[in-house]
DNA sequence: CACGTATATGCCCATAGGAGTATATAAAGA
DNA sequence: TCTTTATATACTCCTATGGGCATATACGTG
């Protein structure tokens, strides 16, 4: 399991993740929220851990896993190059979908509100 | 190969997608540029191009191809909630070295610049 | 100390998918 | 039409890894 990328391509790893985001959790708790044998939920967990996406914190019999930023800003960081990309082709559209608002004017439907500018 | 995490777990995948950044380019100048095998690198574009990664368009007996943001933004998309938890933990952090600033006058080779604020 | 609860780990099996090689398809050029 | 170039595909082999089950470890409680 080398690249954070690895870890993030098991569906059941990403929805231990999700599942994460809003607060800390038991290996219990997770097991019963998404209804998964414990020994998977163990398993799973130990892969993130050792590639920093969560750590565990002892609640005397129980650990408790919260998330790590590191691995996530890593997989933003190899997302930048092509950020950038795509970008442009919203650019272009917008400005394709500028075009046709001057020389279409929108008569029923479809436009209803300017379009907010995306978010980059 | 179901999802797009699984196609971008793959590394020399994400070599064919880094070299696609610049410009589109043909499965020969791939072949060269990355000194992998002409079938891996069908075989790997053929993945990309049925996960949406990609588009080809036919040069005489050349196929050249590019990118297409879609599953990149699926990609960005699933980060965000994550973005979110982890740009806390920076402000975190930039707290915590503001407090420092104060204390400790800086004597030496340490912190020369003023650090940026971070791009969310 | 014995027992229950919580979590981790070891073992086996099945399968997916990547590598390598050979070959098919298709277009261009002589 | 024969050959060369460019790309795709088929086939085999090998390995990594996820699932299931049993069991080990560790802590709390009576």
């Amino acid at each position: 399991m080398e690249s954070v990328f690895e870890v993030i391509a098991e569906p059941n790893r990403r929805s231990i993740l999700s599942l994460l985001v809003s607060s800390q959790q038991s290996v219990g708790e997770i097991e019963r929220r998404l209804r998964m044998p414990q020994p998977t939920v163990s398993k799973h967990l130990r892969v993130l851990r050792e590639a920093g996406f969560v750590e565990s914190i002892v609640d005397a019999q129980r650990r408790l896993y919260r998330l790590k930023p590191e691995p996530f800003q890593e997989v933003d960081a190899w997302l930048a190059p092509f950020r950038r990309f795509w970008s442009a082709h919203l650019d272009a559209l917008e400005r394709h979908l500028d075009r046709m608002d001057q020389s279409t004017p929108t008569k029923g439907k479809t436009r209803k509100k300017t379009r907010p500018k995306p978010r980059i």
